[in-house]
RNA sequence: GGUUGUGUAGCUCAAUUGGAUAGAGCAUCUGACUACGAAUCAGAAGGUUUAAGGUUCGACUCCUUACACGACCA
């Protein structure tokens, strides 16, 4: 498609040259896909020649139609509407594309010239609290982005840094300390991370307590909350920690194990994967050394207090602190450690950061701070920024028990599509585990595809009877459609059709036909498209594409019943490709299709 | 206060990066299952793209100002 398309511009190319006397080079010309109520497939703009040529828009048009209907035999036919000249290409050109595509194997790379040794950091969960709702869309995000450039022939590493270390979870373990009663995962039948949750709670509710207690004693808020007796034991606790001290860690070790096991257990049900884990606990002393070096080559500076800083100004950014007074680190400290543990570990020239743009400031600054630092591999740090999840009551706030629990919610979507496949009654002959995985499958796919189908830098309304919907423009609708096209390949199977026969003989395409081709063939540049913007949208959008024009085809043809045995066989094999291409584009965004449904 | 993002149909989202009459889904209305799967298809209705200027053959897109909502930095 894209190598059709290069060849029209440098034909168009030509003709102006031979036509008007006048050089344009092929890739300033203005081209876009016909819009559908027009004929043609390929649309040159013809505004922006008017001037460089000196005719009107139509006028030229004209001229170039004419002198490629008789120089380029795969435009077939032409038609100007003031400034757009609308190019028809020839069915044979179409079904040689087809034959293309067919051919080529399903884990075909597509070469795009972008980056080659890719590290995606994604999920990265603070370890006192259970998944949520924005985890599952950073997950998802994460997970698809890393797809997309595998499909592009990158080495792909996706890494989880789990944030172990640090207040949060020393908030959960004083609590623990303090009211679990020696109470585990398996004596209280709760997963790790909501057990661990459960007493971060707790603490917060504690803590406010005190607070309200010393406010109503005249103390001013912000003292409050700074000397509330729970918060300092809880900073004297991540002190211990630092130190080594025996018992903290023995507690760290256990609250932390437990929460891990929980989130294997989600990450294997929301199907998502990680070739690397790095722990916080285990890059924050590295962060300290490159603090050290940075204060040696008089990059950073240390306050009277004792804490260090940086001076961004002139990268219009601001002064940061990088290492507290106290000497305990700071988010940026681990990180800047974290970045140099994984460029040694893959040698990267890409190192993508799914973060939600909360914190747009600090990726830039510790790319900012890298760059200060000369490290080599700054450059090439991206931050994939995606918009926070919000619920149609508002925003998500766990104070306020409004957070969407992933476990709960991934339960419910399961449930859901159970629900709603029960009542199709159309899996009959599928055994219980069949049936269980088809439910995941799908209630997976719809939820999914929901959150996916949105511009990651875009903040997004979840609204929890749209996300498990099974119509319209979502995930299910699109394994249906694969689905009927399994159905249909099981049938042509038995009747004997070769899927995979050479059409080029056929006589004419219907119109459905071309399209669903056209389709097809965008495959490559789709794919190109994502992995440049880092958007799974681009490639959710596309899957629907196909679906939708798969479903015109199918509503408006026969297949096998289709009485001339070559359209029959064309026609089967063009469902197959579609299935193959709904698959694999599927694939990109982590949700698998179904053989029935 | 500073920086920054977003604003498109009743609702949720698109718009090939400056191109044609701004497209889909949901919701509403109409039609199509004794043709291969109706979780589908065909159609109707729904818009001053927040507002006002500007740039140009052409602006949802770029520039200026204002407004609304969000995030971050103090």
């Amino acid at each position: 498609m894209q190598q059709l398309e290069n060849d029209i511009r440098a034909a168009l190319s030509a003709a102006i040259q031979q036509v008007f006397s006048v050089s344009v080079a092929a890739e300033q010309l203005v081209m876009q896909p016909t819009r559908k109520e027009f004929a043609g497939s390929f649309t040159l703009v013809t505004f922006s020649l008017t001037k460089a040529l000196g005719k009107g828009p139509e006028q030229i048009g004209q001229a170039l139609g004419e002198w490629l209907m008789t120089h380029e035999a795969r435009v077939s036919g032409f038609n100007v509407v003031k400034g757009f000249l609308n190019l028809e290409i020839a069915d044979r050109e179409w079904l040689r594309l087809f034959q293309d595509l067919v051919q080529r194997p399903d884990d075909a790379p597509v070469p795009t010239g972008g980056p080659q040794a890719v590290i995606v950091e994604y999920s990265s969960p603070n370890t006192n609290k259970p998944l949520h709702l924005g985890h599952l869309r950073n997950n998802f995000l994460g997970y698809s982005v890393a797809e997309i450039m595998k499909a592009t022939g990158a080495t792909v590493t996706k890494a989880n840094l789990v944030n172990d270390r640090g207040i949060h979870i020393c908030k959960s373990m004083l609590a623990y300390q303090r009211y679990g009663n020696g109470e585990t995962p398996q004596s209280a039948g709760i997963k790790g991370d909501h057990l661990a949750g459960k007493y971060y709670v707790l603490f917060e509710k504690h803590y406010r307590e005190q607070v309200k207690q010393l406010e109503a004693e005249g103390v001013l808020p912000d003292v409050a909350k700074r000397q509330a007796p729970m918060m300092l034991e809880a900073q004297d606790m991540l002190r211990a920690w630092e130190a080594h001290d025996e018992e903290v860690v023995g507690l760290w070790k256990q609250m932390n194990g437990w929460v891990y096991e929980g989130f294997t257990e989600t990450y294997a049900t929301i199907g998502v994967d990680f070739d690397k884990y790095y722990y916080e606990s285990g890059t924050y002393l590295l962060g300290k050394e490159r603090v050290e070096e940075g204060l040696q080559k008089g990059v950073f500076f240390r306050k009277e207090d004792g804490s260090v800083w940086v001076d961004l100004k002139e990268e219009g950014l601001d002064e940061k602190l990088l290492l507290r007074a106290d000497g305990t680190s700071v988010y940026m400290t681990q990180d800047l450690g974290t970045a140099e543990l994984k460029y040694n570990d893959f040698g990267y020239d890409l190192s993508l950061y799914v973060i939600a743009d909360e914190q747009n400031y600090h990726m830039q600054v510790l790319k900012a701070v890298l760059k200060k630092l000369g490290k080599p591999y700054a450059e090439a740090i991206h931050h994939l920024s995606y918009g926070m999840v919000d619920l149609p009551s508002g925003k998500m706030k766990s104070r306020e028990g409004t957070v969407v629990d992933a476990d709960e919610l991934v339960r419910e979507v399961v449930a859901a599509a159970q629900a709603a496949t029960l009542e199709k009654g159309k899996i009959e002959g599928l055994s219980e585990d069949e049936q269980a995985r088809l439910f995941h499958t799908l209630g997976l796919g719809a939820l999914k595809y929901y959150l996916l189908k949105v511009d990651p830098k875009k903040r997004m309304l979840f609204n929890p009877e749209e996300s498990v919907s099974l119509e319209g423009h979502t995930g299910p609708f699109i394994q249906y459609s694969h689905a009927r096209i399994a159905q249909l390949r099981r049938k042509a199977a038995q009747m004997g059709i070769n899927e995979k026969a050479y059409f080029l003989a056929l006589p004419e395409l219907q119109k459905s036909e071309r399209e669903m081709i056209e389709e097809l063939a965008r495959y490559a540049s789709v794919v190109t498209e994502a992995a440049r913007t880092f958007s799974p949208a681009i490639a959710a959008q596309y899957a629907y594409d196909l679906a939708k024009a798969y479903n015109r085809f199918y509503a408006e043809v026969q297949v096998l019943a289709e009485p001339d045995e070559t359209k029959r066989a064309f026609r089967v094999a063009l469902s197959a490709q579609t299935g193959r291409a709904i698959k694999a584009t599927m694939q990109l965004l982590g949700i698998e299709v179904p053989e029935r449904m």
